[in-house]
DNA sequence: CTGAAAGCGCTAACAC
DNA sequence: GTGTTAGCGCTTTCAG
């Protein structure tokens, strides 16, 4: 008896259902219902039937099955998250934080991977009537896919977006305050005396977009004139930084300071600074946004705008399933990042 | 009639089912069935009807209702992953490669996020028994959760480790041959000149820990003698690269190449040694492992063995949930990496 | 060609 | 205390 295993690799084919444990522990099928799920303090079972359905489930190795679970209505526990691209750094992290953040709540995370269809029509085809979550959430800016934010609004699934730039439509949204995040960059640069400063940004979606605008508009406010040389548009790689990187310092006249759209970015401007020989942060000090992991294992250490990315995602999983039933609560949560200065950064020499 | 829209997202109470669209269309329940799933080819429905219910359907906005499908004995179409560290880029891409060729396939993925649970027993609680997974692949080295794998091994669950160094223990696996890989970018800085190579690996987990042996058996073959000195154990991130490169450089007798085992702790050295004003690769040689999309677009590009990440975690797939039911095909599927020679790597000077 | 009915595994009234 | 029953949304015989 003691020696049996509860469940050898082969019998893969039927799994253990409760009928099989009622059979075994000799009562019926809802009863192992209310043991297995712990009802009996409201309704009083026997310590004996208990041990024994007990004991028969784990002999056999019972597994409740979720499905049958869900199908009466229970939440399947699980959170789609589409994300733009999660082979940029700051997204795997920031899904690394949902997942972690999902699981202290019991949910998991089906990643919907939305990244460029061409059939961009069938993506909610796919991840939505075919996987069952009990929420989804958007990270990143999908703008540019309609189809996909119509299907969702459709839906009947609570959707909440992240990092969508501030604009919501339709959607409860959280954000970051990115004139916030950009003046504090630009505020801690002027402090060290940096007059010549120039922006480096990835393609104009969301967050991007207003991390540009807001740094035109600081400078606009101060009268600092910004030569159309020192606003680059790249990709949002490190290739992009060094880019970025040869065309400011093409000509004469280069900046002493960069602020660049995502920390990826700064990175490449960083390596591509320094293999030309342009010390940083001497000769150009760096600034970045978002505090990804290697911000800060990079050598220099890089200045940047942390994200509060766990707070924003915890918020997110609270408005997509939390109690806070507001119904329509719309209005978008947004978050202030905060400044982390290291090494990039420092007074302009010369 | 035509003006009607399909759903308002105010009815998100109750999705629309089958009996709905079986009411409105005057049919019963089953031909709906019928007509919605394309059984007709075999089983004839007239075209009248057909065309009533389809009407129906898309008027009421009808989605089939995926749970009450698998409850049926249909798939899921959810792959776990199950992932040691998605922050790491290596990892997060292979996620990516997992995730677009399970859709290709019509799957979508479930992350585990198993990564470091104190609670580690109840890692399989959740991950398994509450999501309905069709299978579950197991990415990098798990070797120190030994509940989660055995838990695993009980589970009626078909499941697949791919990077988990080569040692098979019970799963079939998926893994690459860092012998041949590393040999190859041995054999590459040889015939560039080199013989004072060092090796950098991370945590002596899986495939880092072969690289290591396959470094010091190659150079043991070719009686080079390697001080201690030379093998450098560090963290697996930038920041690790760094150190590593610290403590080559710390005393004379420098190596002029490093052979490190991941392109996160390539980049890392590449960085360090360049803000010390060590050139690479004229004072230094770098060759990293993997292929990170970062290695192409770093500067100097990195030289690296490439991973075929897609071509293993399709292989995986195929073994998962493929066709080829070869019952116990637990022979481990061996993929061999390719050098991919970029600006890294150069003659020794000197 | 189409309807009735059973049943997937589970929970929850509602009996006894 | 415990068994019976119904039903979640869907597919699938089996009868017409």
């Amino acid at each position: 008896m003691t020696t049996s295993r509860p469940k050898s690799p082969l019998d893969r084919k039927r799994p253990v259902t409760m009928k099989d444990v009622a059979r075994v522990a000799g009562v019926s099928h809802s009863t192992v219902s209310r043991i297995l799920n712990d009802a009996p303090v409201l309704i009083p079972v026997s310590v004996e039937t208990r041990d024994r359905v007990r004991a028969a489930a784990a002999e056999l190795g019972y597994r409740p099955h979720p499905l049958a679970r869900a199908l009466r209505g229970a939440p399947t526990m699980l959170l789609g998250a589409i994300v733009r691209d999660i082979t940029d750094v700051f997204f795997a992290t920031a899904i690394e934080a949902l997942s972690t953040e999902a699981r202290n709540r019991g949910y998991s995370v089906v990643l919907g991977h939305a990244a460029r269809r061409v059939d961009e029509a069938l993506a909610l085809t796919h991840v939505l009537e075919a996987r069952h979550c009990d929420a989804v959430m958007l990270l990143g800016d999908f703008t540019d896919e309609p189809v996909l934010l119509k299907d969702l609004r459709d839906a009947p699934l609570a959707t909440v977006a992240i990092w969508h730039g501030s604009q919501l439509e339709g959607f409860p949204s959280v954000s970051v305050d990115n004139v916030a995040g950009v003046e504090a960059a630009l505020a801690h640069l002027a402090d060290l005396g940096h007059t010549r400063i120039a922006f480096v940004g990835g393609e104009s979606l969301g967050d991007i977009r207003e991390r540009q605008s807001a740094f035109e508009r600081y400078q606009h406010e101060r009268d600092v004139r910004v030569p159309r040389r020192w606003v680059q548009h790249v990709e949002n790689t490190a290739a992009g930084g060094e880019a970025a990187v040869a065309a400011l310092f093409a000509e004469g006249d280069p900046p002493t300071a960069i602020l660049a759209a995502t920390d990826v970015l700064a990175m490449g401007i960083v390596f591509a600074a320094l293999s030309r020989g342009i010390a940083v942060p001497e000769a150009l000090s760096v600034v970045g946004f978002d505090d990804i992991p290697l911000a800060a294992t990079t050598f220099p250490g890089l200045t940047t705008v942390r994200m509060p990315v766990a707070a924003m995602v915890t918020e997110a999983i609270e408005i997509a399933v939390g109690d806070a039933l507001d119904a329509d609560e719309e209005r978008p949560r947004v978050f202030t990042p905060e400044l982390i200065v290291r090494r990039s950064t420092g007074p302009p020499t010369g």
